[in-house]
DNA sequence: AATCGACGGTTACAATTGCAACCAATTCGA
DNA sequence: TCGAATTGGTTGCAATTGTAACCGTCGATT
């Protein structure tokens, strides 16, 4: 007789439902207000808190697709909250950059972001989010050292 | 001078991130050997774990939009996994609830979960999910309620 | 019992997405 | 040093997805 299976306690789904849940909830903060999408917002706030970076750094830190960050980008620089410049050595790579305006718009954001979480701290109890991210990297560390090794 | 904003302790950037990973880590595990997709997956094991429950409740249950959820119904009952049956006293309803070959095939692919979940309790040590997922119910519950009082 | 709003579920259509193929530039290896 | 393999990034196309509109049914109000 097989250990039974409960779904309420599989990672993988329990992972899911919270992060959409959270995400949607996050995005009617912004959506609306600045007109942006949610690839748009991740690599606002990639190049935002981490500086310049290339569309592949910003993919890898974010985990979305490279089309996608090809995408967000474009349509960031459209928007002209985004520079590119070009590397002297390397004339494949582009080095990705918020111009003032997308800094301007990234601090607005980033303000909203943060009040969005201390609300949620507050409910939570404080350390309850430090702690869930604590766990969330070693999950995250876990599975990039087995992907490396072929699991 | 406001308040550092630091991506990396963002929750819901946090959130996604590592529920992407770990999807789509365990996705390949299934889709290839059972040619099932993502929502489809997600809508098995809620027949499966939970029981007979209406397409509202699938919905409900593993936070899928109403129209993925009609679509993975649609898909599993092409592969006669999945049965309809009509509710006594109302028409609108469908309860729903996997056929036998549904049932062997949720078996198996659940044993596959089991597993992968095992393997990675394995690594992380024993315990760790259950916290991430006891701070993941709490998330919820203060979302939930939240959403209800309109934040 | 007729009307109106709400509900469960499906579908048409448009937008978003991912895969694969691609281009240009670089690195590796014989 | 030349060709093959790799890398950063973009794009065409097909598949997936969400929005909104819809159908049939139900419940409440009158």
């Amino acid at each position: 007789m097989p250990a039974p299976f409960d779904l309420e306690s599989f990672l993988p789904y329990r992972l899911n439902r919270a992060a959409e849940l959270i995400s949607l909830s996050f995005a009617r903060e912004y959506k609306q207000r600045y007109q942006i999408t949610r690839p748009e917002w991740r690599t606002l706030a990639a190049l935002g808190s981490v500086g310049r970076m290339t569309a592949t750094q910003v993919g890898v830190h974010s985990n979305m697709h490279k089309t996608k960050v090809s995408r967000a980008v474009h349509a960031l620089e459209q928007r002209r909250w985004l520079k590119r410049a070009e590397d002297d050595a390397d004339r494949r790579i582009e080095h990705l950059e918020l111009s003032v305006l997308g800094q301007k718009a990234y601090r607005e954001i980033a303000a909203l972001a943060r009040a969005y979480q201390e609300s949620l701290e507050q409910t939570l109890g404080q350390g309850a989010i430090g702690r869930i991210e604590a766990g969330l990297a070693d999950v995250e560390q876990a599975l990039l050292a087995g992907a490396r090794k072929g699991h």
